[in-house]
DNA sequence: ATGAAAGCGCTAACAA
DNA sequence: TTGTTAGCGCTTTCAT
C-alpha cells in the first residue's frame, strides 16, 4: 500500500502542498496545522518517494564515489570516512566498485548511472584524463589519487613524487645500498609510474645508480602481488637490503615473502611501504609507511562537492595537494625504540 | 540540457512510445523505425532518466547493503562479491554503513531509504528480529550473520555454535589445555554469544571446565580488540595456551600482542579465527580460520532478492546455513607441514 | 507496427 | 498561511 502526500492531506484535512511544506520545513505553519500534519504522516508512516521528487528537482541526494576496489583496506577507509563525511551535507554516498575497468569508470564518471546521481567522486585506476574531458560530464566530479596532466575537474592528490622520494630517502639514510622499488604499472593512471620517478630522483640525488634489477613492476597493488614480486627479488644472488613498496598491502606481502626465506626485517631487509593503513600497525615488524592525510582528502571532497552542486557551475577547475607524514616503524627503524612510531618527516600544508 | 523521450522522437519523426519500444527492446518494430530511432538515440547522446521511469515502474533497480563496518576485510570482501553478483541481475548495490548504530539499521531496513530501493541486504549488528518484525518491510529484505530467534524474513548464516565448536575442538586435538576465547559481545545481536556458546560447548564435551577467566569480550571485532584482550589475557600468571578468535581481525591483534610479549606461535600460544580473510594468508605466521562459504552466501542472497523481487510475495521465509571450512595453517599447526593449508573438517552443504 | 493520452508522487509558481 | 494547478520523463492502457 502506497501512501503519498494526497493520502496524507486527505486524513490532516488539508491540501497537498500544506502537507509538502510540513514535510520540507516550511517554516511559515501555523502551529497547530503542523501538528495536524505531522500526526497524519506518522499514523500513515508515510514516508516521501524520492524518485518523484528527484524527478521534479534534479536532485537525487545521491553521490557516487567509484573505487577500483573495495577490498582494498585503503580504499575501504576512504568510503567509510567519505559516507561519514557526507551525512552533514544530507547526501548518500553509492559505493561502486570499478575493478579498474575503463569502460566502466567512464560509464559512472558519465553520469550513465542515468541521472540518478548528483554528482561523482572517482579515484580512477585505467580512466585517462582525456575519457573525463571528451565526456563533458553532466554532473560535478572530483577525482581522486594520481593523474598525469591537469584536466577538466577538481583533482586531489598526494605529491606522489615527493613522498616516494621520501620514502627513498629515508632508506639510504639508514644506510641501505640496494633499494629495491615494487608496484604495478598497470592501468594508464600513473600512480606507479609516479611513484617510481620519485625513487630514482633520490636515488639520483644520492649519487646512486638506479639498476633495473631492483625494480620489480609485477601486476596489481595486493597482497599477493608484494609477496611475488618480492619472491622474485629474493632470487637474485645478491638480494636488496631495502624495498620501498607503492603500497602497504603489497609491503604486507614483502613482510610475508621475507619471513618465508628465513631473512629478517629490517636487520637484513628494511620495508617501507605507502597508505598508512590500520594492518601496518599489527603486522610483525610493524609497518613504515608514507601516510596521506585522509582527514583532508575527505572533507576537501566534499566540500568541493558541496560547492559545485549548489551554484559556481564556472568556478574554475583546482589542483589540491594532500597533506602526508612518513611515519617510520620496526620494519624499518627496527624494534629497539618502538613504542611510539617516530614521524620523520612531513608534507605540505 | 535534457534530453528526453520526446526530443528523441521528434528527431527520429516518430512518437514517444516508439522510442521508448526502441529503448524497452519492444519486439515488434520495423527495421528501418528501430535504425532511425537508435541514429537519433546516439546523435542526441539520450539517456533514460531512471527517477522518471522508476516513479512509473515502482523499480529503481537499487539493492541496499547495509554493513557494520566496511573496513573489516570480511564485510569488505563480502561487498565486493555482491556488487559483481548483483551484475547479471541488472540491479546496483548501494552499500551503507551502518556502524552498527541500531537507529540506522532499522531506518534502512524500514526502506527509509525513501522507497529508493527495491530491496535491502542487511548485516545487522544491534537490530533485533523483533525491530525488523514489527518494521513490517516494504520491501525484500535478506538477513546476513547471527540470528537468534526466527524471523520475518529470509535468513542466510553460518552455523556459528557448530564451527565454534569445531575450531575450539581443533585447538582440543592438538593437545592444549588452557583454551581462551575472545570477542566482543556487543550490540543485541549474538555473534559472540553464539560462537561463545560453541566454544564452551567443545569444552563441556571434550570434560573440560569453562574457565571465566579465559574469556576476554572486549568490545569490537578489530584488530586493536584483539590486541587488547590478548594482552589481557597474556597478564595473567598463567597465560592460556591456546586462543579461539571469534573473528581473523581479532586474531591479527593476538598475534601481534603475543609477538610483542616475546612467545611464539604456536609452539607457546596456538590462535585460530574466524572469517577466512585474506590477510591471514600473509601474516606470520599464517592464520588457522573458520572459512564460510562466501559464494555460497552472496548467490543465494541474489536468487532470494530475485525471487522475492518478481513474485511470490508469500513464499515463506526461510533460513539458510552457510557451508564452512576449517583450514588449518600456522599459526595453530606450525611452520613445519606448511605450503598448502590443511582442511580439516566441512560444514554441512 | 505505431500513436495519443493518462498519470506515477512530488514541488514550484501563482492565487487566494 | 494555505490551496490549485501544471508538469518533471517515463510507461501503460487503449486506439488505430
Amino acid at each position: 500500500v502506497r501512501v503519498g502526500l494526497k493520502d496524507v492531506a486527505t486524513l490532516a484535512g488539508v491540501s497537498v502542498k500544506t502537507v509538502s511544506n510540513v514535510v520540507n520545513d516550511y517554516p511559515f505553519i501555523s502551529a497547530p496545522t503542523r501538528e495536524r500534519v505531522k500526526a497524519a504522516i506518522s499514523t500513515l508512516n508515510y514516508r516521501p518517494n524520492l524518485s518523484a521528487r528527484q524527478l521534479r528537482t534534479g536532485r537525487s541526494g545521491l553521490i557516487a564515489l567509484s573505487l577500483p576496489d573495495i577490498q582494498s583496506p585503503y580504499f575501504a577507509e576512504l568510503a567509510s570516512l567519505m559516507v561519514q563525511e557526507a551525512q552533514p551535507y544530507g547526501w548518500m554516498v553509492l559505493i561502486d566498485e570499478t575493478g579498474g575497468d575503463r569502460q566502466h569508470e567512464r560509464r559512472v564518471a558519465a553520469g550513465i548511472r542515468d541521472n540518478l546521481i548528483d554528482g561523482s567522486i572517482a579515484s580512477p585506476l585505467s580512466m585517462t584524463t582525456a575519457d573525463v574531458a571528451v565526456l563533458g560530464p553532466a554532473h560535478p566530479i572530483v577525482l581522486l589519487g594520481e593523474r598525469l596532466e591537469a584536466g577538466p575537474v577538481d583533482h586531489i592528490a598526494v605529491n606522489s613524487i615527493s613522498a616516494a622520494r621520501d620514502a627513498t630517502n629515508h632508506l639510504i639514510d639508514l644506510g641501505r645500498r640496494r633499494i629495491a622499488a615494487i608496484g604495478s604499472i598497470e592501468g594508464q593512471v600513473g600512480t606507479a609510474a609516479v611513484r617510481l620517478e620519485g625513487y630514482c630522483l633520490a636515488l639520483r640525488e644520492a649519487g646512486r645508480r638506479v639498476e633495473r634489477r631492483l625494480i620489480q613492476p609485477g601486476n596489481g597493488f595486493r597482497r599477493a602481488d608484494g609477496y611475488t614480486s618480492t619472491m622474485a627479488l629474493l632470487e637474485q644472488t645478491k638480494h636488496p637490503d631495502a624495498i620501498f613498496c607503492f603500497n602497504d598491502l603489497m609491503a604486507l606481502g614483502a613482510l610475508r615473502a621475507i619471513h618465508e626465506r628465513g631473512l629478517s626485517v629490517p636487520d637484513d631487509i628494511a620495508v617501507i611501504g605507502f597508505d598508512d593503513i590500520d594492518a601496518g600497525l599489527y603486522s610483525s615488524p610493524t609497518l613504515s609507511t608514507i601516510a596521506p592525510d585522509k582527514a583532508y582528502i575527505v572533507t576537501r571532497t566534499m566540500s568541493l562537492m558541496s560547492r559545485r552542486l549548489d551554484g559556481d557551475p564556472d568556478w574554475t577547475p583546482q589542483e589540491y595537494e594532500t597533506p602526508y607524514t612518513l611515519i617510520a616503524r620496526e620494519s624499518t627503524v627496527g624494534a629497539d625504540r618502538i613504542g611510539n612510531a617516530h614521524v620523520l618527516q612531513s608534507g605540505l600544508p
